[in-house]
DNA sequence: GTTGAGCGTT
């Protein structure tokens, strides 16, 4: 089959974009991905029914209904809410996902110095991206500063940033955290980083991240040289990570198992490095000796 | 007029 494209669109009326097809007429997802970050999946609506409908999707390969994309525009699918393990409802539940994009939240300011004002806090935190609103918490009778505020950035990225550093005000270190929560600096974030255990040889790195694509937006695929049957897989969106583990899934036929992936040494220097995005080195501690046993018996 | 872990008057 000729290469052909078909037209994809975020929702029914607007502008779609012609996505490009595979030899054998199917379109890779993440195809569409490069186009629409943190797609899932297509749908269309279908002509006689007039109801929406899903496009086949088999391990990230869309397949053509009728085997035949005709010239219909596909609208993208976007990852729902993400599920949850029912113990880990909690504040962060409450922030929607949508397309591997995560709205800002108030952050508490902890520590602050008696002196400084809103207009100082402000002066401060612009340094680190736009700021929406701050707010220094004070004695209603005598005005004077409680010691801590809120500050609340436009973009999320500033805010991940904010969250895994001290900080330096008027002369006091201060944290900045989610309210009611205790991920500070020296909590680390949640990871977005999954370990995938049981993993077969014949996994590339494309194909895992085809799969877990479905998911959420996919940033990172990393499978240990040599063969040692884990992989890890790193999502832009850590509830999508967390939301994973647990999970036994089943990858080109093979069951494999989801679970956190571990800081690989708690040593100072790593502490230390962790900025932006959280830790670069993990291992999966919890499950060593289990694969070590699987390895043993195999031999 | 003080203080130093916490969690937001409107």
């Amino acid at each position: 089959m000729s290469e052909l494209y078909i037209r994809v669109a975020e929702d029914e009326n607007e502008e779609p974009m012609e996505i490009p097809s595979e030899d054998d007429g199917t379109i890779l997802l993440s195809s569409v991905a490069a186009q629409f970050p943190g797609a899932c999946g297509l749908r269309y609506r279908n002509p006689e029914s007039q109801c929406m409908r899903g496009v086949r999707l088999v391990e990230g390969v869309l397949h053509a209904p009728e085997n035949d994309w005709g010239n219909l525009v596909y609208v993208v699918n976007y990852p729902k809410d993400n599920k949850r393990k029912m113990d880990e409802i909690d504040a962060a539940s409450a922030v929607k996902v949508k397309r591997g994009f995560q709205k800002t939240s108030d952050l508490i300011v902890l520590g602050l110095p008696w002196k400084t004002s809103e207009q100082d806090l402000k002066d401060y935190f612009t340094t680190f991206g736009e700021v929406i609103m701050v707010q220094v918490k004070r004695d209603l009778k005598t005005g004077n500063s409680k010691g801590f505020g809120f500050v609340r950035f436009t973009e999320y990225e500033t805010q991940t940033k904010v969250i895994a550093q001290r900080h330096m005000i008027d002369g006091r270190w201060c944290d900045c955290k989610l309210p009611n929560s205790k991920a500070g600096p020296d909590e680390p974030m949640r990871s977005r980083k999954i370990f995938v255990g049981r993993c077969t040889e014949d996994m590339t790195t494309d194909e895992l991240r085809q799969y877990f694509m479905q998911y959420g937006e996919v940033t990172d695929v990393f499978i240990p040289k040599p063969f040692r049957a884990f992989a890890f897989v790193t999502f832009a969106d850590d509830q999508v990570a967390q939301a994973l583990c647990g999970e036994d899934l089943i990858i080109k036929g093979i069951s494999v198992h989801i679970s956190n992936a571990e800081p690989k040494h708690n040593n100072s220097r790593q502490m230390m490095d962790r900025g932006r995005f959280g830790a670069g080195g993990f291992s999966q501690v919890g499950e060593c000796r289990y694969l070590r046993v699987v390895l043993f018996c195999c031999y």
